[in-house]
DNA sequence: CTTATGTCCGTAGCTAAGTACGGAGTCAAG
DNA sequence: CTTGACTCCGTACTTAGCTACGGACATAAG
């Protein structure tokens, strides 16, 4: 069942999630990502399935987690230790709650200075940080 | 209309927003925020206002902008320059965008995580990574 | 009025997250 | 069978974002 014509090189896999080849050697050393075993003397190769992982990385981080936190998330989704993984799991989705809160209101606040900039005359106002207020 | 009573010294400030008096003095530098004047050798006041600003710059960092994206978000707080303003809101609204969905993405996979993980013995499957399939 | 605690400001140090480099090996095209 | 691009791996450098330090001054409590 492997396509084994699934297979990219590290250059390759790297420009597939749109991060620098040194980015996963990081990543690697972090435990992020795994290293394919490399056949005797030979160069490693990455199945398209990593590549979900890798933009998964990605777009976590650019959400504000950090890749010890990533990492955590990652462990997570093996599905295995369900009990462990419960508690983390209402943590960091408590986390996630909290920071889509703050990014409606944030997208809302844009939504809105965009919407108005188009159509009123000069003075607008621009509730971006007020967005936020009377939380925490 | 001052409420004079309304200032507080840099660490009343720093620890009504949650933030180290360091990063206050880091982030002036940086002009994320502004230096009150101080009254002739004395010490600068801060005024309750200033701490949504303060806790603006925190929670949007939190959402992985970087404290120069930051900058430009609390530019276009101002109000003034909607002309050239508007560019800008338009294109952080579509950051704000991809990141609400990755978010509500993440939410969602996490909160069936935890849902599953109450409810089912044994194998749960936890789409974290799928969640984030077919995007980008 | 003195002492403790806080502020000021400049400079130095630190952690996280990459990014670059260099020399040796690999591999595919011509 | 060589040449050019790529990979491997270890180490060193860089950038962003703080965090700490130290000595001089301020100010509030006792």
């Amino acid at each position: 069942m492997d396509k084994l014509d699934d297979k990219l090189s590290i250059g390759a896999f790297a420009s597939a999630a749109g991060v620098n080849v040194e980015t996963i050697r990081f990543y690697q050393r972090k435990g992020l990502l795994g290293e394919p075993d490399k056949p005797y003397g030979g160069i490693r190769r990455y199945a398209k399935a990593d590549v979900a992982r890798l933009r998964f990385v990605k777009s976590a981080k650019g959400l504000g987690f950090s890749l010890d936190e990533v990492a955590g998330l990652l462990r997570l989704d093996d599905g295995t230790h369900c009990d462990e993984a419960r508690e983390l799991a209402e943590q960091k989705l408590a986390d996630a709650r909290a920071k889509l809160a703050d990014l409606r209101r944030i997208e809302s606040a844009l939504a809105s200075l965009v919407r108005d900039c188009g159509t009123t005359r000069g003075r607008v106002s621009c509730p971006l940080i007020a967005s936020l207020q009377g939380q925490h």
